[in-house]
DNA sequence: AATGAATGAGTCTTCATTCAT
DNA sequence: AATGAATGAAGACTCATTCAT
């Protein structure tokens, strides 16, 4: 029995060491003898608590999605209406990506690659797929209560969101990322009021090319 | 007097097959020979016009970051405002997703994984720079002619705008697009209206939790 | 707790049996795997001990050196005289190339194809020059003492010597040697009298043509 | 019939590039591409006047042994007696050094590999063979007229001459020569009187250890 | 349980040679 | 006759994984 805690808690500091590797690195350059090195273990070691090095970034991932389901249920209860659990959620993303950003860094290297065959492969498609069932309905929600726009198509502007929040997330890894606070209030602004002031000539501009 | 051969043309040609295969398999996975036969030529043919893997790759990055250049300033140009000119550019970069579906994917995959002390790295820097530069140009002309909201930073703006677009590359990668025309156009009307109905309420949602 | 190796031993092991293959099959024919499989290992296990092939090559090369200066050092201190320390030093030359006859081989290989520019070839130079140097004051010290005759210019002799030895290793290389100890002694004798006998007539035949 | 008489002057033609060459980058980094670049024709070229790599050499060779057999011969046809031959042999075979400079570098290169089981491979027994028979000859002729001393072994006496003119040629390679008539003077000087002075004393030297 | 020595499948790249023009 | 585009066999080297200790 207490071996399992044993087992949980060293596989948790392999896993923290090797994805500091991984994103120094990147997921294909980073080497076994480096993680093991990085985690202050054997290169054999790591074998006895991961079966190879995708199950170590499997591991790893599993934390970083329980960690923002957890973070984004808790985020959206304090909020009191179905747009403010949207911002809420949003808000939360942003905040989400700045805590795990050495995870993020290696998402994207990792999810990037095609890996087709792999039937043991990691899926995004449920958790994407979740996520952006749980964004639809609150939209769909929010519009009922006329908090949100009608005009929104709701599976679009769930799919929107969550671009908009990988776009975040591949930005922070392709470029530097300048002021975290500044990008996240100002997309807040932007989800709110949008960029243009004067509702009549917006629609010409967006229609006109 | 052997056979001649447009060097530049058979360059576009096994570009084009190995774009395909990077696609298909992810960049690392794809093995030289699989370019070579995709491609209908051996693999010492690849060496011939292409100095290695990596060279196969920016040529085709070359391409295309030269297409959405030229796409860019002939969509802007057509343009009357500024913020038209900026949802010109937004429409434009949604088509160019689409169009380039490949190259995306593979874009994703190859800069996804860090490589920072490489010397001989293509750099992003530079292209990003310039694009968010721009995009910050005409959020302040914009907003010199009263179009755009003073209250947006230009600068985050500008970023915000071009992770958006990182966004919509990436999702498309990670899960399967459903409708791009409806996202492209959910994301229009968002950029220039919001989510929120009532713009009094929108302040509220944002700042609470 | 894994096997334990001693790594010096295990790299002379594969030395030895790389010597071997390197001599039969010469340094660009021989491959790793020919290496791996004389000496008993996997191929990856060269580049547990080496770095690469050159990386063999230099391994064996500093013993065959080592070899050479002490045996060279032990067989001089062993004479009276500077004569008689420079014909031991020639003995003992003579004897060292029989011993290691492989190593003798695989140096004519390597050191004949000329790599003027690399970086980190390993030079001869150097050693060429401390050789030539001491034998250099060997005759100084022998004509001084008037045992060897003054009109040989210390220089030249020294780089003859040198070269006689090297001439030595490549025929032994190039043709099959018949009888080491004969020509060894034929060596020695000519070092001391010459060929010639009628010492009036010698100047004389070697101004003709 | 002037086709044949073509075909030999540019077959001289490209071996004079390639001994360039070879010298330049040795024998195994020297590309056909070089060579045929060296030579101002095609790659293919080089393929209508010889049927491989190797023949390109194999011809040169031919031409440096060549000129050496009749050069010897022609040095030797001068000198009065068997000593005077010999020493006329020896000078003669200093100055074909010198001036077959490249082929000497690569003739180290080539032959220095082995090549063991190749059929066709360029066999320096005969030649070594005939030229070793040839200066025995004259030793023997030299040891009946009185000139050479008879306690030499005529057949250890010619392999030692060989063997010192092929030191003569790898030294020139392995290091570079300071001043080559000096060395060739000097070398002359102790065929004929030998080192020492003291005849008595040289045998307690050589015989010491 | 922990380790690192051993391994060989896998990959890029080179280059002599061929051959269509 | 001359050429250089095309090719694939060959070889150095890497690294995830295994396993004896």
């Amino acid at each position: 029995m207490p071996r399992v805690v044993d087992k949980r808690e060293k596989a948790e500091q392999i896993g923290a060491a090797a994805i500091g590797v991984l994103r120094r690195l990147g997921y294909h350059r980073a080497r076994m003898q480096d993680i093991a090195t990085a985690a202050g273990v054997g290169k054999g070691t790591l074998y006895e608590y991961f079966s190879n090095k995708d199950e170590i970034f499997r591991f790893e991932f599993g934390r970083y999605f329980e960690a923002f389901e957890a973070g984004a249920l808790r985020a959206m209860t304090a909020a009191p209406s179905p747009a403010g659990r949207l911002l809420a959620l949003v808000r939360f993303a942003f905040d989400h990506v700045s805590e795990w950003e050495d995870h993020c860094a290696v998402y994207v290297d990792y999810f990037g690659s095609a890996r087709p065959d792999e039937d043991d492969a990691f899926s995004l498609d449920p958790i994407y797929g979740a996520i952006e069932s749980h964004i639809r309905e609150l939209i769909e929600a929010g519009q009922a209560q006329g908090e949100i726009s009608a005009e929104i198509d709701a599976s679009a502007g769930a799919e929107l969101l969550v671009s908009i929040f990988d776009g975040i997330v591949l930005h922070g890894v392709f470029a530097k990322r300048s002021n975290t606070a500044l990008l996240r209030d100002t997309a807040l602004r932007m989800l709110e009021h949008g960029m243009l002031t004067v509702r009549g000539a917006q629609g010409a501009a967006s229609r006109g090319v």
